[in-house]
RNA sequence: UCCGCAGUAGCUCAAUGGCAGAGCAUCCGGCUGUUAACCGGAGGGUUGUAAGUUCGAGUCUUACCUGCGGAGCCA
C-alpha cells in the first residue's frame, strides 16, 4: 500500500493508500466519525463507519484528541461533501501517540496566547498558508537574482562596528576583550564583493535593537540585499520593479490555495507589474502639504524630514502600484549615499513604498564613490575611522559608481499575504518583549 | 522612551459598589453525512500583583507587572 501525501490524493482516486499525520479536528455523528487528518501538505477528511471497522478500532479513534499522531489506511474517494474534494474511507488506523488537552482549540484565541504557543500555532491552517507564501517569496528572490547574473556572497552577522551608525545595535561580548555587534545590514560588505563579482547579493538575518512596537517591526528579520557595480539610481529602480513583480508573479502562480485560505484579494497582486510610479522627494513633499491643506493629514510636512508612517500611507494611497520616492535630502539618509550632481543636498536614494499601506518595503540607492567625500562623512557622522579603513580601500582601488537596495522578507511576505502584522510571517518572531518560544 | 487600551474558568468574553456567569475546550450520554456539527448532563475560580477607600471591591484610587494598538525609528 503506497504512502502518499494529502496534496497528491487526486492522483490516487480509487486506490488504497497510507497517510501519516496528525488529527486536525474531528466531528462525530452517531455511528459515523469524521476525523480530519493533517500531514503538512494539506488536510483531508476521513470517514469511519462503525459497522465497517472492529469495535476496538472504533473506540480508539473516537477517543482521540486533537493533534494525536496517527497513520491511516483507506480508500481515496472523490466526494463533494468533503472539504478539499476527496475523502478517505478508513479501513485501518495506527495510533502513534494519543493526545489529550491540545491547547489550541478550533475556536478563537488572543494574540498573546497564540504567540506563547507559537511552536504549536504553526500547525494551524492560516499560519501554514502564510509560511508557505514566505517559502515561495524566498525562492522567488533567490531564483530572480541567480537568473539575473547575481552571485550570492553572504556578509558577516558578527561585525565590529555599526554599518550606518544611526540605529541601535545588539551588542555581543567577543571573547572578553572586544565588543561585536549583530549585523543591521550587509551593505558595506556587499560593496566589497560587488567590486569582486560585479553583481552580488546577501540574504540573511538582520538585527535591529530598536524599541519599536508596531505591526511592521521585528528585532530579528531577514533581508535580501543586491548590489551592482557600474550601476546608478535608475538601475536600482528598474531592478526593484522587476524584482517585486517577479516575486508577486511567483506567489500568484504557486500559492493560489494559500492565498484563498488567507482571503487575499489577488487582483491587488496582479497589479504589481512595471512600471511603478516614480516620485521625486520634492514632489512628494508638495503632495503631503496639499493633503494637509485639504485636511487629509493632521500635521503639515516640512521639507527636509523623513516621512512618518501616516505620510507613507497617504502617499501610497494615491497610487494603485508601489510608489518609488527618490532624491531624498542627504541629511536623512546614510553617510555612504551618493549626492545628486545637480543638487548637493539631495541623496541618490530611493524608497519603495508598497501598495495598500504596507509601507517601506525596499530602501536603496547609489553609493558615494569619492574617497575624500567619505572621509568627510565619517567625521561628520562621528564614526570611528579605523573600523572603516577597509571600506575606504574600496574607494582607493578601482572605485566606480555602484548601487543596490535592501528588501525585508517579512514586510514583503505580509504584503503578499495581505495580513496585518509581520509577526506571523516568520516561524518564531523576535520582537520587543517577545523572545520566547 | 512616550501616548492610549486591556488583564475574570484551559481559551474567548459577561457581570449598576451587593450570591462568580455564559459559550467553546475537557469528561459522561444521544444521533449513519458532519462542515467552527448538533442535543442533554457534569467537573472546572486566590477576578495579574501589592496596598488603600468602603458595612461591602471583579467594579473606585495609587503603584507595579504583563500584553495589545500607536508614535518616534526603520526593512
Amino acid at each position: 500500500m503506497p504512502q502518499v501525501y494529502i496534496n497528491q490524493l487526486s492522483q490516487h482516486a480509487g486506490e488504497e493508500v497510507t497517510l501519516k499525520g496528525w488529527l486536525y479536528n474531528m466531528r462525530a455523528s452517531g455511528k459515523l466519525l469524521f476525523p480530519q487528518l493533517r500531514d503538512g501538505t494539506g488536510v483531508v477528511q476521513c470517514v469511519v463507519f462503525k459497522k465497517n471497522v472492529p469495535e476496538e478500532m472504533w473506540e480508539s479513534v473516537k477517543s482521540l484528541g486533537q493533534e494525536s499522531a496517527i497513520v491511516i489506511r483507506g480508500a481515496v474517494r472523490a466526494d463533494e461533501r468533503a472539504p478539499g474534494g476527496y475523502e478517505i474511507d478508513v479501513s485501518g488506523v495506527e495510533v502513534v501517540q494519543a493526545v489529550e488537552g491540545y491547547p489550541i482549540t478550533p475556536k478563537e484565541h488572543g494574540t498573546e496566547f497564540l504567540m506563547d504557543h507559537r511552536h504549536l500555532w504553526l500547525r494551524s491552517r492560516r499560519q501554514h498558508a502564510i509560511l508557505k507564501v514566505r517559502h515561495t517569496v524566498v525562492r522567488a528572490v533567490r531564483d530572480f537574482l541567480d537568473n539575473d547574473g547575481f552571485t550570492l556572497c553572504d556578509t558577516p552577522i558578527l561585525t565590529p562596528a555599526a554599518c550606518e551608525g544611526t540605529t541601535t545595535l545588539f551588542e555581543v561580548d567577543y571573547f572578553g576583550d572586544e565588543k561585536a555587534y549583530l549585523s543591521q545590514s550587509g551593505q558595506l560588505y556587499n560593496e566589497a564583493t560587488a567590486a569582486a563579482f560585479g553583481k552580488v547579493y546577501c540574504f540573511g538575518p538582520t538585527f535591529r535593537a530598536e524599541r519599536s512596537k508596531t505591526r511592521r517591526h521585528l528585532t530579528e528579520f531577514w533581508m535580501v540585499e543586491p548590489e551592482m557595480a557600474y550601476a546608478t539610481l535608475d538601475d536600482v529602480m528598474n531592478l526593484s520593479e522587476r524584482f517585486i513583480s517577479s516575486i508577486a508573479g511567483r506567489v500568484l502562480e504557486e500559492r493560489g490555495e494559500e492565498l484563498k485560505v488567507l482571503e487575499r484579494d489577488t487582483a491587488k497582486l496582479e497589479l504589481l507589474v512595471p512600471p511603478f510610479p516614480r516620485l521625486p522627494y520634492d514632489d512628494a513633499v508638495k503632495m503631503l502639504q496639499e493633503g494637509h491643506e485639504r485636511g487629509e493629514l493632521e500635521t503639515r510636512f516640512e521639507w527636509g524630514g523623513d516621512f512618518g508612517a501616516p505620510d507613507e500611507t497617504y502617499l501610497s494611497s494615491k497610487y494603485e502600484r508601489p510608489l518609488m520616492v527618490h532624491h531624498y535630502p542627504a541629511a536623512v539618509k546614510a553617510f555612504y549615499m551618493a549626492r545628486s550632481p545637480e543638487r548637493d543636498d539631495l541623496a541618490l536614494g530611493v524608497d519603495v513604498l508598497a501598495s495598500e499601506g504596507y509601507g517601506e518595503v525596499i530602501g536603496g540607492g547609489e553609493r558615494a564613490t569619492s574617497l575624500a567625500f567619505l572621509e568627510e562623512q565619517l567625521k561628520l557622522h562621528d564614526l570611528p575611522r579605523e573600523a572603516f579603513e577597509w571600506y575606504l580601500d574600496l574607494r582607493r582601488y578601482g572605485s566606480v559608481p555602484h548601487a543596490g537596495f535592501g528588501m525585508g522578507i517579512e514586510r514583503c511576505t505580509a504584503w503578499m499575504c495581505g495580513i496585518e502584522h509581520v509577526r506571523e510571517t516568520i516561524p518564531f518572531p523576535r520582537m520587543l518583549y517577545r523572545l520566547r518560544p
